[in-house]
DNA sequence: CTGTTAGCGCGTTCAC
DNA sequence: GTGAACGCGCTAACAG
């Protein structure tokens, strides 16, 4: 009973098999009675069609694809959620592919359109940077999120869309708000690679905050993570040496909320207060944060929202009621606990 | 230029179609300057081989599967990045695939069998119980993680791994400490549905300990969690509703580290401390358990050497130099600051 | 070392 | 309403 196919259902029933391809896929010129012995006798056989072989002929199918630049960071997950959703709801069916570290992910969406029958693309996070010309050869329609506009050149800003907050503002905003609590002394935990992520904007924000109120930047104080930005671990670590540098500081202001509580751990093991003693900012604005001991003073990312609308974005881009579009949400300056007045 | 196949590639370089296709998949016997020229035209025309159309003829193909239950569990992040590690080091590709929560993993697994061409497949979480007609379909090893051994009737136990801890001892055993810790009334939050998932076993194990140390259950300090056992949110809110409750506890044990330190939120917010007036429970190990103030007492599952086990034993199956088995790995009882003698 | 050819399993014309 | 035949793009035999 080896590799049960269509023929085979299709010999079976004793009838043809497009017939048994028409029961399938709920043609609607097929006689019930002959559709229901056909659904009995592939229940019985347990006959599963072929997807690939599908993929190679159908012409519809309504699917759409989301690439998520590395599927076990914990930011992604609420927002994994919602676009499943949201594209449930509209009758699409779903793949999602995980995109490893060292690989490109508009690489993987042109592997993925030629094997799959897709109608658009959802980027989760990746690089900030990608080839004009590669994403043009993506024929379906795509949306970036959490990536700003400037992707590729401007020239070709209308071929692709991008739902994103402005890092660098937020960022800014962020450092601001510690410099009006009285923080001059201010430290940032920021990403260590060199590669062009979207999360350097948030230094930039920091740096462009210091220059305005003139603050001179302790080059000191900026303590890069060694890789990831999304453990708890390298937030503990990298506050542990800078504690241990012996430079004088007030606040430390962490590029993610996962590397902020890791540092809250840090001060708590160092019997040092926060935010008595230092005051400690994240960013993203995650569920964690919401339920550390102290609270986090952090910069929420709708991250629902922007998944949302990146999903309707794309929907109405597939209908042809809209063309691609830049949206850049507001992030909100939460004041937690874990930030106080000097 | 739409759709350039490998017809058209061939042409291109004044070859035949398996000339080109010996140079895309690094067959030996060809030409180093014939692969060489081919593979120009191919960067310059930016051909990609269809994956649907491999699949479907492909017999080799060093593919396993890991089919996920609830990717946006945090428990299962580190164990993907384990097997994504083990599965790469034996030169194998990896199609990682999400099951929804109303999807059967086991029939997920029999589609995707057909699409692929799987050598074997992991799971990671997913129900408790499946048919061993279904189990049996599949023509290739599966191996379950964090799934006892009885998911089937034992009659079909070889025909499929388990690498698991085993839930219902290791809950006895911190309960059985928080007893030994002078505790006598002792709530846990659960799972509240009904569906036979492995996460029952820790309630039995906490009945069971609770039955031999002769402490009559409180049926009301069984807290059924609303859904998700993963949220931090869930576990805030079940908390807060325990101690509105007014009945009286002095140890909290969750089945979850994701609700415990959602626990530990709720008591900061009421004013109680934790371990002064309430011992805090964990279950799981994960990071977060040590990163959080203060740092939860829990099981640890080891879930790095699961997964690792659980793709070694599956490699070794496929090999032929290994049967099915069903490893347990013991949990280790961690003594956080959570929990104290009262 | 290379070209020719036969399917892989299915959906889709077309006839009937 | 249904069946036969064709071909999607590719790999694996088999010749040469």
């Amino acid at each position: 009973m080896s590799e049960i196919t269509i023929v085979e259902i299709a010999k079976r029933c004793g009838v043809g098999v497009s017939t048994v391809s028409r029961a399938i896929n709920n043609h609607s010129d097929i006689n019930p009675e002959t559709k229901k012995r056909i659904m009995d006798v592939i229940k019985e056989t347990g006959y599963i069609p072929n997807n690939s072989a599908r993929n190679l002929k159908r012409t519809d199918a309504k699917c759409i694809a989301v690439l998520v630049k590395g599927i076990t960071n914990s930011f992604f997950a609420p927002m994994i959620e919602v676009v499943e959703q949201e594209v449930e709801e509209r009758k699409y069916a779903l793949v999602m592919r995980h995109v490893e570290a060292y690989e490109d992910e508009v690489d993987v969406a042109l592997e993925l359109e030629k094997e799959k029958r897709l109608r658009g693309i959802i980027f989760l996070g990746g690089s900030a940077r990608h080839s004009a010309d590669k994403i043009k050869q993506l024929r379906v329609p795509v949306v970036f999120t959490t990536i700003g506009s400037d992707i590729a050149d401007d020239l070709s800003r209308n071929e692709y869309s991008t739902v994103s907050i402005d890092d660098a503002k937020e960022s800014f905003k962020m450092v601001e708000h510690l410099i009006s609590l009285g923080h001059k002394d201010i430290a940032i935990m920021t990403e260590g690679s060199d590669t062009p992520s979207i999360v350097r904007l948030r230094l930039t924000g920091y740096l462009e905050a210091l220059k305005k109120h003139g603050i001179k930047v302790n080059e000191k104080l900026i303590r890069p993570v060694d890789k990831k930005i999304y453990t708890l671990q390298n937030g503990y670590d990298t506050t542990r040496a800078l504690i241990e540098s012996g430079e004088k500081f007030t606040a430390l202001y962490c590029i993610s909320d996962v590397l902020a509580v890791g540092a809250l751990r840090a001060f708590a093991d160092a019997g040092i207060r926060v935010p008595e003693d230092v005051s400690v900012a994240g960013y993203d604005g995650q569920e964690l944060s919401r339920y550390s001991v102290p609270r986090l003073t952090t910069i929420k990312q709708p991250a629902d929202e922007i998944a949302k609308e990146a999903t309707k974005l794309l929907f109405n881009i597939i209908d042809k009621v809209s063309d691609h579009r830049h949206i850049v949400f507001p992030g909100e300056l939460i004041q937690g606990e874990s930030a106080k007045k000097i």
